[in-house]
RNA sequence: GUGGCUGUAGCUCAGCGGUUAGAGUUCCGGAUUGUGACUCCGGAGGUCGUCGGUUCGAAUCCGAUCAGCCACCCCA
């Protein structure tokens, strides 16, 4: 053997074992947000490196330190770190949202060079959704209802926690960051040596820091909430009362800050305890700048991103029991066992005649020779609930044996007609 | 970028200076000339992460390195 090659750091390949659940996941996440009316939009993997400074912010760790960037000629090109950037440019860029309301969303990977740890990686995967051209607070909160809807449908919502604040405007938060700087270097002494780092990154940070030896100053912190302007207080009321009517619960959590620097109003994220460190599940906000700030008309839009990797671990082993989720969609109804060439030669053929006649039947056909002993093994182990047996007497009669592998029960013989309208009603039901 | 823990069969792990490195599980075959999940038997499967050092002798002790996990930072 030559020298192995692995993936690289932080990058993980999703098996066979695990993809029924990722399916089930991103079906079911696609039935709630047609069911709400938003569209699909497919975006690139790459975009130009300049479209995620301007819009994360130069200054964050994001960019500053995460991104895979890297030279295509004389352009400056990254792996997308996060969706709402490359999302915002497409639909200025194909005049989508130019003076009209856009609700929409996307799947695929995202990039960032960190160092990985339980629900964190350096490839993750997230559905994102964006809605351009409303600035109301019924659309923030149809937002949280939709993913509440979601954690209702996945059987997680007794699991999630929905962390609420509001940034206020971009003027009225710069604002407080200036007092909240000037009462932090004022303290200086007390910072410790993150929150030090902070005071020039982002020092909303600093009141959300795990330190103890850091209480006292928090403590003593001026409120964002005490700063805001009028509008946004006025909508934020809105939102809270809006989800009240919609029996959704929040929390209101004042140190709830989003690391990308174009949110403002609202923001929030769906936060778990059962993942260790990585608890947010689902985060996002308003961020009513950033259209104007990628080059577009000034537009309000307001998003949110869920990482499936997260949701996938909630679903596996952090809240519901894996024989709860309806995997068996994923296996097939019935394996088909034939032995002898004959048999074997037959079987190829009416398991095609069979996928005909029942478009939605999910029919594994044994591959590969192997005694009755051997596939029949194989038939239990694939998950199918039947086993379709042809050997020489059956094909000499006619007929074509079905076995049931879930439940006591003779083997039973069927003609061909009788067996596609047995199975017929397996599937339906 | 920082810290802690861990690298032995495909997977989960035992062995922690002394024959030819083990178990469970998985896979294949048999007990049962044509029938799975339980039982029994057999087989396959290992450069003991890598490199170097100590030693008569290293999976075992030491060092370095790489990787994984978890946490900090940050974030979905």
């Amino acid at each position: 053997m030559s020298a192995k090659i692995q993936a690289v750091r932080g990058m993980k390949d999703i098996l066979p074992e695990q993809t029924p659940v990722w399916r089930y996941l991103e079906e079911t996440v696609r039935g709630v947000l047609d069911a709400y009316g938003y569209w699909e939009i497919r975006l690139p993997i790459v975009e130009s490196t300049e479209l995620f400074k301007r819009s994360i912010g130069e200054v964050t760790d994001i960019v500053e330190k995460e991104m895979y960037t890297f030279q295509d000629g004389d352009e400056s090109l990254t792996l997308r770190p996060e969706g709402t950037a490359g999302c915002v440019r497409a639909a200025i860029e194909n005049g989508i949202i130019h003076n009209q309301v856009r609700k929409l969303w996307y799947q695929g990977p995202m990039f960032r060079h960190e160092r990985p740890q339980k629900g964190r990686y350096r490839q993750f995967h997230q559905i994102g959704v964006e809605v351009f051209g409303l600035s109301g607070p019924d659309i923030d909160a149809e937002l949280i209802l939709l993913t509440a809807r979601l954690w209702r449908q996945l059987g997680l919502l007794e699991h999630v926690q929905l962390q609420l604040n509001t940034l206020g405007s971009a003027e009225a938060r710069s604002a407080y960051r200036e007092k909240l700087v000037a009462y932090c270097r004022e303290r200086f002494a007390e910072l410790d040596e993150d929150s030090r780092r902070r005071l020039d990154s982002n020092p909303l940070r600093i009141l959300d820091s795990k330190n103890p030896a850091m209480a006292d100053l928090i403590q003593g912190a001026p409120q964002l909430l005490d700063h805001l302007d009028e509008p946004s207080r006025e909508h934020f009321e809105q939102l809270t009362r809006l989800l009240e009517m919609g029996g959704v619960s929040y929390v209101i959590n004042p140190r709830l800050v989003r690391g990308l620097d174009y949110y403002g109003r609202t923001v929030f994220e769906w936060v778990t305890d059962r993942l260790g460190a990585q608890g947010t599940v689902c985060a996002g906000g308003r961020y009513d700048g950033l259209v104007e700030h990628i080059g577009g008309r000034s537009t309000p839009a307001v998003g949110f991103a869920m990482g499936l990797e997260r949701l996938v671990l909630l679903l596996t082993e952090g809240a519901v029991s894996r024989t709860e989720l309806p995997l068996e969609r994923y296996t097939p109804h019935a394996y088909f066992v034939a032995v002898g060439e004959a048999p074997e030669r037959a079987a190829l053929v009416l398991a095609e005649r069979l996928r005909s006649s029942l478009p939605r039947l999910r029919l594994e056909l044994n591959m590969g020779s192997g005694g009755f002993k051997a596939q029949i093994k194989r038939a239990d182990k694939s998950g199918a609930r039947f086993a379709l047996v042809l050997g020489e007497s059956e094909l000499a009669e006619g007929q074509i044996g079905l076995k049931s592998l879930r439940e006591e029960g003779d083997q039973r013989s069927f003609s061909e007609a009788e067996l596609i309208d047995f199975l017929a009603g397996q599937i339906a039901s």
